[in-house]
DNA sequence: AGCTCATCTGAACAGGTCTTCATACGACGG
DNA sequence: CCGTCGTATGAAGACCTGTTCAGATGAGCT
């Protein structure tokens, strides 16, 4: 669960190439509970929807419906969106009457959306194929990182 | 682009409040393709084994069997994870008689990597429970609960 | 008050994802 | 050449996620 000692465990079922390596990223890895909050967030990041949703609340708040029909979706849809997107403290919502006003609020996936944004920018659209094989483009660019 | 002139559909079922930023942000958001290519790098980040992979590979290439190790998962769910990453040019693979060498192959993901964790170096743990999870906690432990 | 509007919520279904088991491939060692 | 090792692959199963439909809540208007 947490300070595992490192057992270079030859004896398990696992097998170990460097055992030295094993430990360093073992020790290097954030906690459990810690890798998994920014899975969450990355997960929420990781729908077409709520990602549309997001980059919309990048130019300020909304209001629900608006933001349906900004993105294209059901305004049900977009609630449940906005719900799971509220529950995680990725956006705060704000009543006047009975509207409800969506805004961004944490700067981290703030700046992650900029970055990504930016990326897209300048490249070209990505191979979003699966099992094809890189033969042509086999050979790395070279350089190794250690 | 995909010139959708904005007609605000007042005959469609979609109710708009403000129609000039609806018209604003549909300008603004990227393409189709371009979000669903973004949000499958974020999907590949939002679950936590692979999530792990990958910051283990923030310090260098490793082998399948090392990876395995290292992240606590069985071997043959790194291969799968890895073939996805893989597919999605977010790692490359080098091979070295039968051991197999896989390293980080996309820089913007380093990147998104490198904002995450310095994120939670200095973030107190954050609530990633979902609605109903008051519990003991019902007390936020400061800042702006609701 | 009664009605409409904007949003929220719950349940159910469809579809996808991740893990595991079993097996196949290619590479090394004797 | 044959056995073993590291990895890759396929299929099956359990699990989770996202959308839709229906109804509920609360605020404003006549």
């Amino acid at each position: 669960m947490s300070a595992v000692p490192v057992e270079s465990d030859s004896s398990c079922g696992v097998r170990i190439v460097d055992a030295e390596r094993v430990a360093a990223v073992r020790g290097a890895l954030p906690e459990e509970g810690r890798v998994a909050d920014a899975a969450a967030v990355f997960a929420l990041l990781g729908d077409p929807g709520r990602l549309k949703l997001l980059v919309a609340l990048l130019e300020g708040e909304m209001c629900v419906c608006d933001l349906a029909a900004a993105c294209g979706q059901g305004e049900s849809a977009v609630s449940h969106q906005l719900r799971l997107l509220r529950a995680h403290r990725v956006v705060i919502s704000r009543r006047s009457g009975r509207m409800a006003y969506y805004r961004l609020a944490d700067a981290h996936v703030r700046l992650l959306l900029d970055v990504t944004l930016a990326h897209l920018e300048h490249a070209e659209p990505e191979p979003t194929t699966l099992p094809a094989a890189p033969s042509t483009t086999a050979a790395a660019p070279g350089g190794t990182p250690r």
